[in-house]
DNA sequence: AAATATTTTTACCCTTGTCTAAAAATTAAG
DNA sequence: CTTAATTTTTAGACAAGGGTAAAAATATTT
């Protein structure tokens, strides 16, 4: 139905949509994709014909609802190969993703209902990103401090509660920032700290730490 | 490494010089893969530009050593997907060949070797077609007569002992030639007679028949 | 508000893989 | 063995997708 190229578009715009909030510019598309600017023109051109997206000469892009749906579609089936990679074939979860992106574009919805009834209807993948249904719909869940989060969780980090310079900079310094992801590997009852997962790094954090990081959780 | 379209061709020619012995025509190529033959022309003068096969005007080309192995590549990816998808995901047999055509071009190595391991490293896909190993070599077996088959086995039709007309006007009739899959369903041994399955359909042979009749078996 | 910098678009070219129409080879028939 | 039929190749043309360089629009400074 689409080609391979439209639906990396599509994917990408809907990424890039999520992470700042309003128009997606010609740019930050280009950059995502590892193209030019006028190769996006182009092609953004081409997916307002087809309405899936809406486009404003030099004001940038929104996907329309059938472009949204279209690339949650193909980041679920992203999603769900991750899964197959991980638990079925044994990979690790940071060697999936370029295999995934081949898959993702394997045209059955058969499959994919099958595929996903044999894994369980998983809701996340393997690095704790939510798994669109098959509608498109994201499960959206509340943000909450780490310091409630149990053992085994993962969240995504979404803002702090204090914001001195020091916090900030112990932050920076642990590569924690809006849209990080954290792993809660342990927790300790007697003083409230944690064990945490950060990328491929693992370290202590103190309670007073996790009581001023809000995270969104699976 | 190579193209889609470039995979599908060698693909294509490797079929069809396993069905007729010697070189492949250009009209033979065009047909297989619904193009036309100028197209064919372009695509073959490529490719022996690439030493994957080897093209003299007007004479038809046949497959390269490495074109031959590539070729090998794509059909034991093709074949282990219709495993994956009728082991596991519960496909009939007869609906698998148009999502693996597009599974069998996904690009790595370490998932074909993980996705074989799951399954058990099958040596034949659920239409009864050898795997061929990673190197590109197909377990080549013995022919013998569908009367020595066991319950269960398959085997190819190859050839015929007797060759009246009444008898090959039978195999006519059950839609069994050279090239005819063949499951052993059943077999008594009172009479020698067997039940067996060609294609959907199944029915009842003597023994008379199945001592006439050669096939290769896995 | 004018000048400068940045972003976006346009116009044109390239590559891959396909097609049509016509020319050239090969094969088959009389 | 010469004509007819068939197969194959060549010579353009086209669509998808991407790239360059320059023009146009928008943003940012001063």
């Amino acid at each position: 139905m689409f080609s391979l190229a439209e639906e990396n578009y599509l994917k990408a715009i809907y990424h890039l949509e999520h992470e700042n909030q309003g128009e997606v510019s010609t740019n930050a598309i280009a950059e995502r994709m590892d193209t030019k600017p006028s190769s996006v023109t182009d092609m953004v051109q081409k997916l307002a014909e087809k309405d899936l997206l809406s486009y404003k000469k030099y004001k940038g892009t929104l996907l329309t609802p059938s472009g949204r749906k279209i690339a949650a579609n193909v980041i679920r089936k992203h999603r769900l190969w991750e899964v197959f990679l991980v638990e079925k074939l044994n990979f690790h979860w940071d060697e999936v993703h370029v295999i995934a992106e081949q898959l993702e574009h394997i045209q059955s919805d058969e499959l994919i209902a099958r595929l996903d009834k044999f894994l369980g209807s998983p809701d996340f993948d393997p690095h704790g990103d939510p798994i669109p249904d098959k509608h498109g719909n994201v499960k959206r869940t509340e943000k909450k401090l780490l310091s409630e989060c149990e053992k085994n969780q993962r969240g995504v980090c979404v803002g702090v509660k204090e914001s001195s310079g020091e916090f900030l900079q112990y932050l920076d310094k642990r590569k924690i920032s809006i849209g990080t992801k954290i792993k809660v590997l342990g927790k300790e009852f007697f003083d409230g700290s944690m064990i945490i997962q950060v990328g491929s790094d693992q370290f202590f954090i103190s309670q007073k730490i996790a009581e001023n990081l809000y995270v969104q959780t699976n």
